[in-house]
DNA sequence: GATGTTGCTTCGATTTTCGAAGTTGCTACG
DNA sequence: CGTAGCAACTTCGAAAATCGAAGCAACATC
């Protein structure tokens, strides 16, 4: 049997997982990324605006998420040297592209999850 | 000025905040917990074929997931007495109507993230 | 000068996740 | 009957992620 034959775990993994969901989820799937995307629909913000406007959201926790979906292109981070200083975040074009699906995981909560009395 | 007033904060986080998506992503921002979902879009799965499809997920966190799955109702658990015993796991209508949305994040990932060469 | 805001950073404490080892109950085989 | 393997998990110490408070520089405002 050659060697390029996979063996049933592989082709069973081939079956079941999405290496394109795996990597959307590494970015998705780490605490506060989704909701600081989702966030950023509303048009370009700053760092304490976004603090202020996704509930239990650490400063540190902001910092390294900005930083990394930056670095993955999904958000772009402006910088008028004023003074005062001035930094706003924005969505680039990937990310914008996520929102239509953001939307659609919103409709979905809606419907199937008990969201809880305000 | 009457209590009903929000404040500015209050004022941004309506305009920012989502509560349905802020819900979703409680379940979906865990690690693995979307990966698990879709995994099982091909169809009812037991626990080990489940723990070899998706990869670097550790048992105790299968476990855990597969508990909070269930009881978001997102997830079923059917057990056959037998013997042996057959736990398979599989999407509840509410699970099933996730999927166009991870559909939804796979293609956009595949368009706008940059996947690592095989 | 004091106070407040922005845009962060730092760090010890807490929570989450990992990974290996283990358990019970079965099946298959020699 | 004993051994090996598998399913379906659980347990627990170690490692990683996150929290939350405090802090900083540079500004604006009073």
């Amino acid at each position: 049997m050659s060697a390029s034959v996979r063996s049933h775990a592989d082709k069973e993994e081939c079956d079941r997982g999405d290496a394109a969901l795996t990597l959307a989820f590494t970015i998705l799937g780490q605490r506060w990324s989704a909701l600081v995307l989702g966030s950023l629909r509303a048009g370009p913000a700053g760092f304490r605006e976004l603090s202020r406007a996704i509930d239990g959201l650490s400063d540190s926790v902001l910092s390294d998420r900005l930083a990394k979906l930056t670095q993955a292109r999904l958000v772009r981070r402006r910088v008028e040297e004023g003074p005062p200083v001035s930094v706003t975040y924005e969505l680039t074009d990937h990310g914008e592209a996520l929102m239509p699906a953001l939307d659609q995981i919103s409709a979905w909560a809606v419907e199937h999850l008990d969201l809880p009395p305000d």
